[in-house]
Parts: C-alpha cells; sequence; structure tokens
DNA sequence: CATCAAGGTTGATGTATATCAAAGAAGATA
DNA sequence: TATCTTCTTTGATATACATCAACCTTGATG
C-alpha cells in the first residue's frame, strides 16, 4: 500500500500503448508524467476504493486484475465489469465527487493514481489528452451499452460465449495467447457480471466442453473452437 | 428539420438548468452561447442520428423525447435509454467518431446541435464547462451500472417499478407532476428497455392496477401509492 | 361511417434458468 | 499429512417469464 519512492514515469511505461494510445511529442509525454502522483499497490480482496468514498483519482492498472461491483439496497450484488492492466478504473467518481462502486483487486495489483485535478488542468493544456479522456468516457458508455444488450437478450450460450471472447481479444492485445486464459474470477463472480447464477456458469462451461468448443479446468479455459463461440454469439436461434 | 434562423442563446434558455446546471459567470455564459451551433426539429419516428453515422455534434433536448438504442447482428433491439428536455444525447459516439447507437423522436422534438469541436475548445477555457462535461459522461455510466443492476437481478415487478419511479421523478424535476405521466413509447419499448416482453410489460402493469398501486389506461399512468412502488423496488424477496 | 393498422390485453402452455441439495476438487492451515 | 474452507460440479425440481394465440381499443384513412 505504500507508494514508490521513485519517481513515476508515463513516458517510458511499457503500457504507454494501452494507456495513453495516442500521438503525443515527446514534450508532451514528458509533462504528462505530472498526471500520475503515485503508485499504489493492492493485495487480492483488497478495496482500491468503496462506494461512497470520496472521489480523488482515476486509476491506471499497471499489474494486476479488478472487478468493479454495486449492491442494491438490498444487497443484491452486480459485478460491473472486469479490469486489466492499461485500463482506467474510477471514472463512476466523477459525477458526484464520490465512488458509485467498489473497485477490488481479484490478484496482487498495482495502480498508478491519477489525480482528477492533474488530469483536468493537463487536459485543458493538451487537446490530445482532453479527447484521449473523453474517448476512455465515451468507451465505458458503449462498452455498457453492450452489456445492456447482452443482459437484456441473450441466453446463458451467447453470453459466456461472448464474454470468453471478450476477455481472450484483451488479453491478446496485452500479448497473451489468443486461445488460452486463466480466470481470475470465481464462477459466482462471473454469474454476477452475466446476470446469471454460478450454477449456470458452471453447467454452461461443461455444455461448451462436451461440445468440443473450449477444453476447461477449474480456472483455465483453452478456446478449441473460435468459430463456434462467434457463431453462438451471433446466430443463436430463439 | 430547417435550422433557425435566429441565433441561439444558451444563456436564456429556460431549460439552463438543467442541462448547463452548475455557476456560470455572466460573460462565461455569453462565451457559453457559441456552443451551441443551430437547432435541428426531428419529427416522430425519425432518426436524429443511427448507428454507423459520422460523429461531429452532442445534442441537448430542448423538448420532445427520444429513445436510443442499438441493436445485435443478428437484429436483436435493446433500447438503452429514453431522454427527454435537458438531457444529451450522442456521447456513444465521441470514442470512435461514429455513432454507435440510434436515436428516434418518439414525439416530435427539438434539439441543440453542439458540435463536439466547439465543446472541446471552450471546455478548454472554462473549467467549469470541462468538468460538466466531465459530469454528464460520467453520470451516463452511473446510470447504466444501475441498469446492469436492474437487469442482472430484478424482477419483473421491480424493473417496472423502477422504471414509473425514475420517470415521474425526472418529470418531476421538469415542472411536472409527481403522479401522472404519459408514456411516450410502446409496451414494446418498455420491455426492451427493461429486458421484458411486451406482454410482460403489459400484465404487469395490470398486476400494479388491480393491487391498486397505479392506474393505467393506455398511454396514461397515475401512481397511487409511491411508497408501495418503492417497496417493490428495494425489499421485494426472492 | 366503415375499414384498417398498430398497439394493447389476457389466457394457455412451454422452457430456460433458478433453486435446492449433495458430493467432489483444490488450496490453505495447522 | 489431516482438516477446513472455498470453489465447483451435477442432479432433481420449481418458477418466472417467454411464446403462441385470440381478441379488444384506438386512432387514422379513404
Amino acid at each position: 500500500m505504500s507508494p514508490d519512492k521513485f519517481k513515476v514515469a508515463c513516458s517510458n511505461c511499457n503500457l504507454r500503448e494501452l494507456c495513453l494510445p495516442i500521438g503525443f511529442s515527446t514534450e508532451e509525454m514528458n509533462k504528462l508524467d505530472e498526471i500520475v502522483a503515485t503508485r499504489k499497490q493492492v493485495k487480492q480482496g483488497q478495496h482500491l476504493f468503496a462506494s461512497g468514498d470520496q472521489f480523488t483519482s482515476l486509476y491506471a492498472i499497471r499489474t494486476g486484475f479488478f472487478k468493479t461491483c454495486i449492491a442494491s439496497e438490498d444487497g443484491r450484488e452486480q459485478v460491473t465489469g472486469f479490469q486489466m492492466a492499461g485500463e482506467i478504473i474510477g471514472l463512476d467518481g466523477i459525477v458526484t465527487d464520490h465512488h458509485n462502486c467498489n473497485a477490488v483487486a481479484l490478484e496482487d495489483a498495482e495502480v498508478c493514481v491519477m489525480p482528477f485535478s492533474n488530469v483536468e488542468t493537463l487536459s485543458r493544456e493538451f487537446p490530445v489528452l482532453q479527447r484521449h479522456v473523453h474517448r476512455i468516457m465515451s468507451r465505458e458508455i458503449v462498452r455498457e451499452n453492450g452489456m445492456m444488450l447482452m443482459l437484456g437478450n441473450m441466453r446463458a450460450e451467447e453470453r459466456l460465449a461472448a464474454f470468453l471472447l471478450n476477455l481472450v481479444q484483451r488479453l491478446h492485445a496485452r500479448g497473451y495467447s489468443q486461445s488460452e486464459l486463466i480466470l481470475r474470477m470465481t464462477r459466482e463472480e462471473i454469474g454476477s457480471y452475466l446476470g446469471l447464477k454460478l450454477e449456470t456458469i458452471s453447467r454452461t462451461f461443461s455444455k461448451f466442453s462436451d461440445d468440443g468448443i473450449i477444453e476447461v479446468k477449474q480456472r483455465y479455459v483453452r478456446i478449441l473452437d473460435d468459430e463456434k463461440l462467434k457463431q453462438l454469439v451471433n446466430n443463436q436461434t430463439i
């Protein structure tokens, strides 16, 4: 949890292309380093922030894996997203100055703390950064639109297929395999995210496995028939 | 569809408190008028923009009522929101420079066209506006988080109760009744938004009516027991 | 005014997924 | 190694909602 003693630099961070993917000049890049105040370690199971916490910063994930979730007044929980290296969390806090969801590390993690006032100040100086911040927020809106389509219209198999494809695609963009992955979350968390119960997730994994579409062993998943998964998402006849 | 001939002014728009609710100075307010290029009329049933259209502007609704919706590749449709006067649509287009959803007028409408380049330029000049734009986007993210909770966890009665409460609350903020409303959308559109079929919406309306919670006659709805509706949203035991 | 189309209601039946329950891995802890 | 705890799998059963179908309302149109 203790901040790094060393100055943190976006300019030579290996996640730069994911986190700040656009054409900054060297000069801009150096100014940009000011955006990150410190880094912070979050142990598996710990909260980076919780619903109700004062909002001060956005967080760029350097390493590790998070879930964000909200709870209804009567205690039902909904996982609203899973985030990995290079992704930004905390946007939900801007509107009320308090966080609206919980961010929990699903494995030991490190994040770059970006005080939002820094982000806003630098955004006014650098149109490129300003545009980037707008894009990140818009991307999240579009992602959630897609989730609504999924939760409102798709059946269990389609949801799980879409989930797996999305995960490997994002992992692949980070240099991991296109066909193998280790799930960082439980069946229950997947279920919460997809609007299904854990038993349904388990059964659907087994069905995919029986059908030769994937190989599953606990948290390990290997995609054997990528095409079939894509068909499931698009063509599934109701 | 023809733009007004007259210069449009945020500074004396009666929706100002909804649309740009924060403390601008008179001077800032005058500059702000530059944000709106023109106004545009949209007839009932017409698209303000469609998925795939080039993104150029955000739209502030002056009058009328819209739905936004997306379609999956195999044609299933999901209504992602209903928007009324003072609300902003088009944020989905920022990330890819192309709109990602359809915006359809559910009644004759007029919108203020705000070219996004104007928004960005003025945001750099006015931190208050910058913050406001960030808040609007964050609010949409939080709203969609709530929709995920609804679609993932709630049963039909809870969803419809939450929907009705949200609608009257927003209408009330615009000076309409707290207890009466005219629905601008069909049962099918409500169903699409809530992840239910139109028959289920119809049946649930009838049930609420039988239980003395609301009075319904076609598109007219009167809330008789506000408390009961709120209980339905929070305490419904599964 | 008669006709039509679109939207809405209601009933009968089907089904995908939830729920309940029991038992089997796998990793953690002593 | 033995014992727990947490996670996972699988089966039997229940249920909320979808689907199919018929009919009713309402406003539009010639």
